[in-house]
DNA sequence: AGCTTGGTTTTTGCATACGAAAGTCTGTAT
DNA sequence: ATACAGACTTTCGTATGCAAAAACCAAGCT
Protein backbone atom coordinates (compact mmCIF):
# COMPACT_ATOMS: atom_id res chain seq x y z
CA UNK A 1 0.00 0.00 0.00
CA UNK A 2 1.54 2.98 -1.06
CA UNK A 3 -0.70 5.81 0.80
CA UNK A 4 -2.61 3.43 3.03
CA UNK A 5 -4.49 5.85 5.17
CA UNK A 6 -4.21 9.29 3.37
CA UNK A 7 -7.04 10.01 1.57
CA UNK A 8 -6.48 11.67 -2.10
CA UNK A 9 -9.51 13.42 -1.92
CA UNK A 10 -12.16 15.15 0.47
CA UNK A 11 -14.58 12.76 0.20
CA UNK A 12 -13.47 10.92 3.56
CA UNK A 13 -15.13 7.41 4.04
CA UNK A 14 -15.07 6.66 0.44
CA UNK A 15 -15.47 2.67 0.74
CA UNK A 16 -16.60 1.16 -2.32
CA UNK A 17 -20.72 1.53 -1.74
CA UNK A 18 -20.15 5.11 -1.46
CA UNK A 19 -19.46 5.87 -4.68
CA UNK A 20 -22.10 8.01 -5.72
CA UNK A 21 -21.52 9.95 -3.04
CA UNK A 22 -18.39 10.55 -3.17
CA UNK A 23 -18.01 11.50 -6.99
CA UNK A 24 -21.22 13.52 -7.06
CA UNK A 25 -20.02 16.31 -5.63
CA UNK A 26 -17.80 16.68 -8.75
CA UNK A 27 -19.64 14.54 -11.35
CA UNK A 28 -23.36 15.56 -10.94
CA UNK A 29 -22.87 19.48 -10.58
CA UNK A 30 -22.86 19.60 -14.86
CA UNK A 31 -24.75 16.47 -16.35
CA UNK A 32 -28.55 15.82 -16.07
CA UNK A 33 -28.96 12.26 -16.80
CA UNK A 34 -26.28 9.94 -18.15
CA UNK A 35 -22.69 11.26 -16.58
CA UNK A 36 -20.09 8.45 -16.76
CA UNK A 37 -18.19 7.45 -13.83
CA UNK A 38 -14.67 6.92 -15.68
CA UNK A 39 -15.98 11.16 -16.74
CA UNK A 40 -16.13 12.06 -12.98
CA UNK A 41 -12.79 10.57 -12.44
CA UNK A 42 -11.10 11.49 -15.39
CA UNK A 43 -11.97 15.48 -14.11
CA UNK A 44 -11.51 14.43 -10.33
CA UNK A 45 -7.26 13.29 -11.06
CA UNK A 46 -7.12 16.07 -13.29
CA UNK A 47 -7.64 18.05 -10.89
CA UNK A 48 -5.27 16.77 -8.34
CA UNK A 49 -2.69 16.61 -10.64
CA UNK A 50 -3.40 20.47 -11.98
CA UNK A 51 -3.43 21.22 -8.39
CA UNK A 52 -0.32 19.24 -7.52
CA UNK A 53 -1.85 17.19 -5.15
CA UNK A 54 -0.35 14.49 -6.74
CA UNK A 55 3.21 15.29 -7.85
CA UNK A 56 5.40 15.10 -10.70
CA UNK A 57 7.01 11.78 -10.93
CA UNK A 58 4.27 10.03 -8.28
CA UNK A 59 3.82 6.79 -9.42
CA UNK A 60 -0.32 6.30 -9.36
CA UNK A 61 -1.35 3.20 -7.93
CA UNK A 62 -5.01 2.69 -9.79
CA UNK A 63 -6.42 0.36 -6.27
CA UNK A 64 -5.42 3.53 -4.37
CA UNK A 65 -7.11 5.73 -6.89
CA UNK A 66 -9.92 3.95 -7.01
CA UNK A 67 -10.43 3.42 -3.22
CA UNK A 68 -9.80 7.17 -2.11
CA UNK A 69 -12.50 8.16 -4.93
CA UNK A 70 -15.06 5.22 -4.12
CA UNK A 71 -15.15 3.41 -7.65
CA UNK A 72 -12.95 0.21 -8.85
CA UNK A 73 -10.24 0.45 -10.73
CA UNK A 74 -11.51 -0.11 -13.85
CA UNK A 75 -12.80 3.70 -14.34
CA UNK A 76 -9.46 4.89 -13.09
CA UNK A 77 -7.63 2.72 -16.23
CA UNK A 78 -10.01 4.71 -18.49
CA UNK A 79 -9.11 8.17 -16.68
CA UNK A 80 -5.47 7.38 -16.63
CA UNK A 81 -5.34 6.29 -20.14
CA UNK A 82 -7.15 9.38 -21.24
CA UNK A 83 -5.01 11.22 -19.17
CA UNK A 84 -1.73 9.93 -20.65
CA UNK A 85 -2.91 10.74 -23.93
CA UNK A 86 -3.00 14.21 -22.76
CA UNK A 87 0.40 14.39 -21.81
CA UNK A 88 -0.92 14.70 -18.28
CA UNK A 89 0.73 10.60 -16.77
CA UNK A 90 2.89 8.34 -18.51
CA UNK A 91 1.96 5.10 -18.77
CA UNK A 92 4.62 2.50 -18.42
CA UNK A 93 3.65 -1.13 -19.89
CA UNK A 94 3.43 -3.75 -16.39
CA UNK A 95 4.31 -0.87 -14.12
CA UNK A 96 1.44 1.59 -14.06
CA UNK A 97 0.85 5.27 -14.38
CA UNK A 98 3.14 8.21 -13.34
CA UNK A 99 2.29 11.78 -12.95
CA UNK A 100 4.40 13.55 -15.83
CA UNK A 101 7.26 15.53 -14.95
CA UNK A 102 7.40 18.54 -17.21
CA UNK A 103 10.76 19.77 -18.24
CA UNK A 104 11.65 22.86 -19.26
CA UNK A 105 12.56 22.07 -22.95
CA UNK A 106 9.33 20.86 -23.22
CA UNK A 107 7.05 23.61 -21.51
CA UNK A 108 8.87 25.78 -23.92
CA UNK A 109 8.20 23.67 -26.86
CA UNK A 110 4.32 23.95 -25.64
CA UNK A 111 4.60 27.37 -25.18
CA UNK A 112 5.94 27.79 -28.58
CA UNK A 113 3.55 26.04 -29.80
CA UNK A 114 0.71 27.91 -27.45
CA UNK A 115 1.68 31.00 -29.51
CA UNK A 116 1.50 29.81 -32.71
CA UNK A 117 -1.54 28.86 -32.94
CA UNK A 118 -3.15 31.66 -30.61
CA UNK A 119 -1.79 33.93 -33.11
CA UNK A 120 -3.22 32.08 -35.89
CA UNK A 121 -6.61 32.65 -34.06
CA UNK A 122 -6.31 35.84 -33.40
CA UNK A 123 -5.93 36.58 -36.91
CA UNK A 124 -8.96 34.54 -37.75
CA UNK A 125 -10.80 36.27 -34.99
CA UNK A 126 -10.36 39.92 -37.06
CA UNK A 127 -11.30 38.14 -39.68
CA UNK A 128 -14.69 37.38 -38.60
CA UNK A 129 -15.57 39.44 -35.20
CA UNK A 130 -18.71 41.35 -35.19
CA UNK A 131 -19.78 44.47 -33.40
CA UNK A 132 -21.23 42.52 -30.61
CA UNK A 133 -18.02 40.49 -30.61
CA UNK A 134 -15.86 43.46 -30.26
CA UNK A 135 -18.31 44.70 -27.66
CA UNK A 136 -17.57 41.76 -25.45
CA UNK A 137 -13.99 41.45 -26.08
CA UNK A 138 -13.98 44.99 -24.76
CA UNK A 139 -16.03 44.07 -21.61
CA UNK A 140 -13.27 41.06 -21.01
CA UNK A 141 -10.91 43.84 -21.38
CA UNK A 142 -12.33 46.79 -18.64
CA UNK A 143 -12.95 43.15 -16.41
CA UNK A 144 -9.48 42.83 -16.54
CA UNK A 145 -8.26 46.18 -15.99
CA UNK A 146 -10.16 46.62 -13.28
CA UNK A 147 -9.20 43.72 -11.16
CA UNK A 148 -5.35 44.80 -12.19
CA UNK A 149 -6.29 47.96 -10.30
CA UNK A 150 -7.92 46.15 -7.59
CA UNK A 151 -4.95 44.29 -7.52
CA UNK A 152 -6.75 40.75 -7.27
CA UNK A 153 -4.68 38.32 -8.84
CA UNK A 154 -6.94 35.58 -8.77
CA UNK A 155 -9.52 38.06 -10.93
CA UNK A 156 -6.47 39.32 -13.44
CA UNK A 157 -5.53 35.89 -14.14
CA UNK A 158 -9.17 34.61 -14.46
CA UNK A 159 -9.82 37.85 -17.28
CA UNK A 160 -6.62 37.03 -19.12
CA UNK A 161 -7.93 33.63 -19.84
CA UNK A 162 -11.51 34.59 -20.66
CA UNK A 163 -10.41 37.02 -22.99
CA UNK A 164 -7.83 34.33 -24.51
CA UNK A 165 -10.22 31.97 -24.34
CA UNK A 166 -12.99 34.24 -26.35
CA UNK A 167 -10.79 35.23 -29.44
CA UNK A 168 -10.06 31.63 -29.46
CA UNK A 169 -13.56 31.11 -30.20
CA UNK A 170 -14.10 34.20 -32.39
CA UNK A 171 -11.70 32.42 -35.05
CA UNK A 172 -14.20 30.15 -35.58
CA UNK A 173 -12.20 27.18 -35.66
CA UNK A 174 -13.50 24.54 -32.88
CA UNK A 175 -10.21 22.42 -33.76
CA UNK A 176 -8.14 24.94 -33.74
CA UNK A 177 -10.05 26.17 -30.29
CA UNK A 178 -9.83 23.05 -28.87
CA UNK A 179 -6.07 22.32 -29.38
CA UNK A 180 -5.43 25.63 -27.71
CA UNK A 181 -7.37 24.98 -24.91
CA UNK A 182 -5.70 21.45 -23.96
CA UNK A 183 -2.09 23.03 -24.95
CA UNK A 184 -3.15 26.43 -22.72
CA UNK A 185 -4.27 24.01 -19.51
CA UNK A 186 -0.88 22.12 -19.99
CA UNK A 187 1.38 25.61 -20.12
CA UNK A 188 -0.42 26.64 -17.15
CA UNK A 189 0.88 23.60 -15.52
CA UNK A 190 3.73 23.69 -16.18
CA UNK A 191 4.35 27.48 -15.47
CA UNK A 192 2.20 27.22 -12.43
CA UNK A 193 4.87 26.72 -9.67
CA UNK A 194 6.47 30.19 -11.23
CA UNK A 195 2.77 31.83 -10.00
CA UNK A 196 3.48 34.80 -12.44
CA UNK A 197 1.24 36.98 -14.06
CA UNK A 198 2.26 40.17 -16.19
CA UNK A 199 1.11 43.57 -15.01
CA UNK A 200 -0.22 46.82 -16.69
CA UNK A 201 1.74 46.06 -20.23
CA UNK A 202 -0.25 42.58 -21.01
CA UNK A 203 -2.94 44.88 -20.87
CA UNK A 204 -1.98 48.08 -23.33
CA UNK A 205 -1.14 45.22 -25.36
CA UNK A 206 -4.71 43.32 -25.39
CA UNK A 207 -6.15 46.75 -26.10
CA UNK A 208 -4.12 47.03 -28.94
CA UNK A 209 -5.02 44.00 -30.56
CA UNK A 210 -8.71 44.37 -29.82
CA UNK A 211 -8.55 47.35 -31.92
CA UNK A 212 -6.75 45.50 -34.54
CA UNK A 213 -9.70 42.94 -34.40
CA UNK A 214 -12.12 45.59 -34.13
CA UNK A 215 -11.01 47.06 -37.69
CA UNK A 216 -10.98 43.68 -39.10
CA UNK A 217 -7.10 43.87 -39.45
CA UNK A 218 -6.16 40.48 -39.39
CA UNK A 219 -2.51 40.81 -40.29
CA UNK A 220 -2.11 43.59 -37.38
CA UNK A 221 -4.32 41.27 -35.00
CA UNK A 222 -2.11 38.33 -35.96
CA UNK A 223 1.47 40.23 -35.68
CA UNK A 224 0.20 41.99 -32.67
CA UNK A 225 -0.89 38.52 -30.72
CA UNK A 226 2.10 36.82 -31.56
CA UNK A 227 4.31 39.45 -30.23
CA UNK A 228 2.33 39.55 -26.99
CA UNK A 229 2.53 35.57 -26.37
CA UNK A 230 6.13 36.13 -27.22
CA UNK A 231 6.70 38.76 -24.58
CA UNK A 232 4.77 35.88 -22.47
CA UNK A 233 7.02 33.63 -23.35
CA UNK A 234 10.06 35.89 -22.02
CA UNK A 235 8.58 37.21 -19.23
CA UNK A 236 8.67 33.38 -17.46
CA UNK A 237 11.82 32.77 -19.01
CA UNK A 238 12.91 35.28 -17.24
CA UNK A 239 11.15 34.52 -14.32
CA UNK A 240 12.10 31.03 -14.06
CA UNK A 241 15.86 32.08 -14.67
CA UNK A 242 15.86 34.35 -11.74
CA UNK A 243 13.89 31.69 -8.89
CA UNK A 244 16.43 28.99 -10.10
CA UNK A 245 19.71 31.11 -9.77
CA UNK A 246 18.00 31.56 -6.00
CA UNK B 1 -25.32 -9.87 -32.54
CA UNK B 2 -24.85 -7.13 -35.28
CA UNK B 3 -22.38 -9.11 -37.70
CA UNK B 4 -22.60 -12.42 -36.36
CA UNK B 5 -20.30 -14.35 -38.89
CA UNK B 6 -18.56 -11.01 -40.62
CA UNK B 7 -14.90 -10.87 -39.43
CA UNK B 8 -14.38 -7.58 -39.37
CA UNK B 9 -10.25 -8.35 -39.71
CA UNK B 10 -8.65 -11.05 -41.71
CA UNK B 11 -7.85 -13.11 -38.49
CA UNK B 12 -10.23 -15.56 -39.59
CA UNK B 13 -11.11 -17.92 -36.43
CA UNK B 14 -10.75 -16.00 -33.93
CA UNK B 15 -12.28 -18.00 -30.41
CA UNK B 16 -11.34 -16.45 -27.67
CA UNK B 17 -8.31 -18.61 -26.76
CA UNK B 18 -6.69 -17.66 -30.17
CA UNK B 19 -5.88 -14.21 -28.58
CA UNK B 20 -2.40 -14.21 -28.60
CA UNK B 21 -2.38 -15.72 -32.05
CA UNK B 22 -4.62 -13.65 -33.87
CA UNK B 23 -3.50 -10.26 -33.07
CA UNK B 24 0.31 -11.37 -32.76
CA UNK B 25 0.99 -10.36 -36.44
CA UNK B 26 0.29 -6.35 -35.82
CA UNK B 27 1.29 -6.50 -32.12
CA UNK B 28 4.32 -8.85 -31.66
CA UNK B 29 5.90 -7.24 -34.65
CA UNK B 30 7.26 -4.18 -32.76
CA UNK B 31 8.00 -4.56 -28.97
CA UNK B 32 9.96 -7.59 -27.30
CA UNK B 33 8.64 -8.21 -24.07
CA UNK B 34 5.85 -6.21 -23.06
CA UNK B 35 3.38 -5.54 -25.83
CA UNK B 36 0.05 -4.24 -23.78
CA UNK B 37 -2.44 -5.74 -25.44
CA UNK B 38 -4.72 -2.54 -25.93
CA UNK B 39 -2.04 -1.20 -27.94
CA UNK B 40 -2.21 -3.84 -30.44
CA UNK B 41 -6.39 -3.49 -30.52
CA UNK B 42 -5.82 0.24 -30.74
CA UNK B 43 -3.53 0.11 -34.06
CA UNK B 44 -5.77 -2.41 -35.66
CA UNK B 45 -8.89 -0.53 -34.79
CA UNK B 46 -7.28 2.44 -35.92
CA UNK B 47 -6.34 0.61 -39.10
CA UNK B 48 -9.96 -0.50 -39.92
CA UNK B 49 -11.21 3.04 -39.28
CA UNK B 50 -8.71 4.60 -41.76
CA UNK B 51 -9.14 1.82 -44.26
CA UNK B 52 -12.80 2.49 -44.09
CA UNK B 53 -13.34 -1.09 -43.21
CA UNK B 54 -15.14 0.33 -40.45
CA UNK B 55 -17.25 3.22 -42.28
CA UNK B 56 -17.92 6.80 -40.93
CA UNK B 57 -21.16 6.71 -38.67
CA UNK B 58 -21.26 2.82 -38.54
CA UNK B 59 -21.65 1.92 -34.26
CA UNK B 60 -19.01 -0.08 -33.16
CA UNK B 61 -20.12 -2.43 -30.80
CA UNK B 62 -17.57 -3.43 -28.21
CA UNK B 63 -18.07 -7.68 -28.43
CA UNK B 64 -18.42 -7.94 -31.43
CA UNK B 65 -15.17 -5.95 -31.75
CA UNK B 66 -13.53 -8.18 -29.29
CA UNK B 67 -14.73 -11.61 -30.62
CA UNK B 68 -13.26 -10.53 -34.44
CA UNK B 69 -9.72 -9.39 -33.01
CA UNK B 70 -9.92 -12.42 -30.54
CA UNK B 71 -9.69 -10.26 -27.22
CA UNK B 72 -12.49 -9.54 -24.64
CA UNK B 73 -14.67 -6.26 -24.19
CA UNK B 74 -11.56 -4.72 -22.08
CA UNK B 75 -8.88 -3.69 -24.22
CA UNK B 76 -11.21 -3.14 -26.99
CA UNK B 77 -12.99 -0.47 -24.86
CA UNK B 78 -9.68 1.17 -23.71
CA UNK B 79 -8.59 1.01 -27.67
CA UNK B 80 -11.49 2.96 -28.09
CA UNK B 81 -11.40 5.74 -25.24
CA UNK B 82 -8.21 6.69 -26.64
CA UNK B 83 -9.46 6.83 -30.34
CA UNK B 84 -11.92 8.93 -29.00
CA UNK B 85 -9.83 11.58 -27.44
CA UNK B 86 -7.61 11.74 -31.11
CA UNK B 87 -10.96 11.89 -32.72
CA UNK B 88 -11.14 8.95 -34.41
CA UNK B 89 -14.76 8.11 -33.01
CA UNK B 90 -17.47 9.84 -30.57
CA UNK B 91 -18.31 8.40 -27.72
CA UNK B 92 -22.00 8.46 -26.55
CA UNK B 93 -22.43 7.71 -23.53
CA UNK B 94 -24.35 4.63 -22.49
CA UNK B 95 -24.37 4.49 -26.81
CA UNK B 96 -21.32 3.32 -27.11
CA UNK B 97 -18.44 4.07 -30.08
CA UNK B 98 -19.32 5.35 -33.51
CA UNK B 99 -16.93 6.12 -36.14
CA UNK B 100 -16.24 9.37 -36.33
CA UNK B 101 -17.80 11.38 -39.37
CA UNK B 102 -15.92 13.78 -41.13
CA UNK B 103 -17.17 17.01 -41.98
CA UNK B 104 -16.20 19.09 -44.68
CA UNK B 105 -16.14 22.28 -42.25
CA UNK B 106 -14.19 19.85 -39.93
CA UNK B 107 -11.76 19.03 -42.84
CA UNK B 108 -10.73 22.63 -43.58
CA UNK B 109 -10.16 23.53 -39.96
CA UNK B 110 -7.77 20.62 -39.40
CA UNK B 111 -6.18 21.41 -42.39
CA UNK B 112 -5.76 24.79 -41.55
CA UNK B 113 -4.32 23.40 -38.20
CA UNK B 114 -1.61 21.86 -39.91
CA UNK B 115 -0.43 24.57 -42.47
CA UNK B 116 -0.01 26.80 -39.56
CA UNK B 117 1.96 24.20 -37.56
CA UNK B 118 3.92 22.97 -40.74
CA UNK B 119 4.81 26.53 -41.51
CA UNK B 120 6.18 27.31 -38.10
CA UNK B 121 7.83 23.97 -38.35
CA UNK B 122 9.12 24.69 -41.56
CA UNK B 123 10.63 28.13 -39.43
CA UNK B 124 12.39 25.93 -37.04
CA UNK B 125 13.90 23.57 -39.42
CA UNK B 126 15.59 26.08 -41.11
CA UNK B 127 16.90 27.60 -38.06
CA UNK B 128 18.26 24.42 -37.01
CA UNK B 129 19.33 22.06 -40.05
CA UNK B 130 22.59 20.84 -40.31
CA UNK B 131 24.30 20.32 -43.79
CA UNK B 132 23.65 16.30 -43.27
CA UNK B 133 20.09 16.97 -42.55
CA UNK B 134 19.81 18.88 -45.74
CA UNK B 135 21.52 16.17 -47.38
CA UNK B 136 18.79 14.13 -46.33
CA UNK B 137 15.98 16.27 -47.44
CA UNK B 138 17.63 16.16 -51.02
CA UNK B 139 17.75 12.52 -50.88
CA UNK B 140 13.91 12.07 -50.07
CA UNK B 141 13.53 14.95 -52.83
CA UNK B 142 15.14 12.89 -55.27
CA UNK B 143 13.10 10.26 -54.44
CA UNK B 144 9.52 11.83 -54.73
CA UNK B 145 11.11 13.28 -58.10
CA UNK B 146 11.78 9.77 -59.69
CA UNK B 147 8.96 8.52 -58.40
CA UNK B 148 6.76 11.56 -59.63
CA UNK B 149 8.39 10.76 -63.25
CA UNK B 150 7.89 6.55 -62.75
CA UNK B 151 4.37 7.97 -61.95
CA UNK B 152 4.25 5.38 -58.93
CA UNK B 153 1.49 7.27 -57.09
CA UNK B 154 2.23 4.80 -53.91
CA UNK B 155 5.71 5.85 -53.86
CA UNK B 156 5.16 9.60 -54.15
CA UNK B 157 2.89 10.09 -51.40
CA UNK B 158 5.19 7.75 -49.33
CA UNK B 159 8.12 10.39 -50.35
CA UNK B 160 5.83 13.14 -49.72
CA UNK B 161 4.90 11.94 -46.77
CA UNK B 162 8.55 11.12 -45.39
CA UNK B 163 10.25 14.62 -46.43
CA UNK B 164 6.80 16.96 -44.67
CA UNK B 165 7.58 14.37 -41.14
CA UNK B 166 11.77 14.74 -41.68
CA UNK B 167 11.18 18.56 -42.06
CA UNK B 168 8.75 18.70 -39.04
CA UNK B 169 11.33 16.48 -36.93
CA UNK B 170 13.92 19.07 -37.88
CA UNK B 171 12.22 21.75 -35.93
CA UNK B 172 13.15 20.09 -33.13
CA UNK B 173 9.67 20.57 -31.32
CA UNK B 174 9.00 17.05 -30.58
CA UNK B 175 5.23 18.39 -28.94
CA UNK B 176 4.99 20.15 -32.31
CA UNK B 177 6.24 17.06 -33.99
CA UNK B 178 3.43 14.95 -32.48
CA UNK B 179 0.84 17.45 -33.13
CA UNK B 180 1.20 17.83 -36.92
CA UNK B 181 1.54 13.50 -36.75
CA UNK B 182 -1.72 13.41 -35.15
CA UNK B 183 -3.44 16.38 -37.19
CA UNK B 184 -1.73 14.82 -40.46
CA UNK B 185 -2.79 11.71 -40.30
CA UNK B 186 -6.83 12.81 -39.51
CA UNK B 187 -6.50 14.92 -42.59
CA UNK B 188 -5.26 12.28 -44.96
CA UNK B 189 -8.60 10.34 -43.18
CA UNK B 190 -10.57 13.34 -44.54
CA UNK B 191 -9.43 13.48 -47.86
CA UNK B 192 -8.53 9.70 -48.61
CA UNK B 193 -11.56 9.20 -50.90
CA UNK B 194 -10.95 12.43 -53.11
CA UNK B 195 -7.41 9.99 -54.19
CA UNK B 196 -5.69 13.56 -54.82
CA UNK B 197 -2.21 14.11 -54.91
CA UNK B 198 -0.38 17.18 -56.70
CA UNK B 199 2.02 16.98 -59.31
CA UNK B 200 5.14 18.41 -60.48
CA UNK B 201 4.44 21.70 -58.79
CA UNK B 202 4.61 20.57 -55.08
CA UNK B 203 7.54 18.90 -55.92
CA UNK B 204 9.38 22.08 -57.55
CA UNK B 205 7.73 24.11 -54.49
CA UNK B 206 9.88 21.21 -52.26
CA UNK B 207 12.85 21.89 -54.13
CA UNK B 208 12.68 25.50 -53.32
CA UNK B 209 12.08 25.35 -49.55
CA UNK B 210 14.24 22.89 -49.35
CA UNK B 211 17.02 25.36 -50.46
CA UNK B 212 15.38 28.13 -47.94
CA UNK B 213 16.03 25.40 -45.24
CA UNK B 214 19.96 25.16 -46.74
CA UNK B 215 20.45 28.50 -46.32
CA UNK B 216 18.96 29.09 -43.11
CA UNK B 217 16.86 31.32 -44.27
CA UNK B 218 13.63 30.65 -41.20
CA UNK B 219 11.80 33.75 -42.79
CA UNK B 220 11.56 32.46 -46.25
CA UNK B 221 11.27 28.78 -45.59
CA UNK B 222 8.33 30.32 -43.89
CA UNK B 223 6.63 32.10 -46.31
CA UNK B 224 7.40 29.01 -48.62
CA UNK B 225 5.73 26.15 -46.36
CA UNK B 226 2.55 28.43 -45.93
CA UNK B 227 2.04 29.03 -49.67
CA UNK B 228 3.12 25.42 -50.42
CA UNK B 229 0.45 23.94 -47.84
CA UNK B 230 -2.15 26.83 -48.90
CA UNK B 231 -2.04 25.74 -52.28
CA UNK B 232 -2.25 21.69 -51.17
CA UNK B 233 -5.72 23.05 -49.23
CA UNK B 234 -7.14 24.73 -52.48
CA UNK B 235 -6.24 21.90 -54.41
CA UNK B 236 -8.65 19.85 -52.03
CA UNK B 237 -11.37 22.34 -52.46
CA UNK B 238 -11.32 22.35 -55.88
CA UNK B 239 -11.03 18.46 -56.00
CA UNK B 240 -13.61 18.49 -53.92
CA UNK B 241 -15.87 20.40 -55.25
CA UNK B 242 -15.16 18.80 -58.50
CA UNK B 243 -16.04 15.74 -57.21
CA UNK B 244 -19.15 16.56 -55.25
CA UNK B 245 -20.45 18.03 -58.89
CA UNK B 246 -20.77 15.37 -60.11
C1' DA C 1 -52.78 5.53 -39.78
C1' DG C 2 -50.07 7.38 -36.24
C1' DC C 3 -48.73 7.59 -31.58
C1' DT C 4 -48.09 5.75 -27.13
C1' DT C 5 -46.87 1.91 -23.95
C1' DG C 6 -45.23 -2.34 -21.99
C1' DG C 7 -42.16 -5.96 -22.23
C1' DT C 8 -38.02 -8.05 -24.35
C1' DT C 9 -33.35 -7.84 -26.07
C1' DT C 10 -29.13 -5.72 -26.66
C1' DT C 11 -25.28 -3.22 -25.11
C1' DT C 12 -23.02 -0.43 -22.16
C1' DG C 13 -20.64 0.66 -17.62
C1' DC C 14 -18.76 -0.83 -13.59
C1' DA C 15 -17.16 -4.41 -10.43
C1' DT C 16 -14.71 -8.45 -9.43
C1' DA C 17 -11.51 -12.37 -10.35
C1' DC C 18 -7.35 -14.31 -11.79
C1' DG C 19 -2.83 -15.01 -14.03
C1' DA C 20 1.62 -12.90 -14.93
C1' DA C 21 5.16 -9.50 -14.80
C1' DA C 22 7.88 -6.35 -11.94
C1' DG C 23 9.62 -5.10 -7.71
C1' DT C 24 11.21 -6.22 -2.95
C1' DC C 25 13.06 -8.62 0.64
C1' DT C 26 15.58 -12.27 3.03
C1' DG C 27 19.03 -15.65 3.54
C1' DT C 28 23.22 -17.59 2.15
C1' DA C 29 27.74 -17.94 0.24
C1' DT C 30 31.90 -15.56 -0.78
C1' DA D 1 30.22 -6.53 4.35
C1' DT D 2 28.64 -7.45 -0.26
C1' DA D 3 26.64 -9.82 -4.02
C1' DC D 4 23.59 -13.13 -5.68
C1' DA D 5 19.48 -16.47 -5.70
C1' DG D 6 15.07 -17.46 -4.78
C1' DA D 7 10.74 -16.83 -2.55
C1' DC D 8 7.29 -13.36 -1.51
C1' DT D 9 4.57 -9.24 -2.40
C1' DT D 10 2.67 -5.86 -5.08
C1' DT D 11 0.58 -4.23 -9.15
C1' DC D 12 -0.67 -4.47 -13.66
C1' DG D 13 -3.30 -6.49 -17.73
C1' DT D 14 -7.01 -9.08 -19.21
C1' DA D 15 -11.12 -11.80 -18.69
C1' DT D 16 -15.59 -12.54 -16.88
C1' DG D 17 -19.92 -11.37 -14.38
C1' DC D 18 -23.81 -8.51 -13.36
C1' DA D 19 -26.99 -4.58 -13.02
C1' DA D 20 -28.97 -0.83 -15.48
C1' DA D 21 -29.68 2.10 -19.35
C1' DA D 22 -30.96 2.26 -24.14
C1' DA D 23 -32.87 0.35 -28.31
C1' DC D 24 -36.24 -2.47 -30.29
C1' DC D 25 -40.60 -4.48 -31.21
C1' DA D 26 -45.16 -5.36 -31.02
C1' DA D 27 -49.75 -4.68 -29.31
C1' DG D 28 -53.24 -1.39 -27.88
C1' DC D 29 -55.30 3.11 -27.91
C1' DT D 30 -56.86 7.50 -29.95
Amino acid sequence: MSQPDVPLIGAGTATRRAKRESLSSAAARKVERPAPLRQAVYEALLDLIVNRTLKPGQHLVEIDLAEHLGVSRQPVREALQRLQTEGWVDLRPAQGAFVHTPTDEEADQLLSVRNVLETYSARLAAEHATPEDVEQLEELQNEGVSALKAKDVERVVAANAALHAFITRLSGNTVLAEMIATVDRRVRWYYAPLALTRGKDAWTEHADLIAAIAKGDAELAATLMGRHTERTRSAYHEHREASQSK
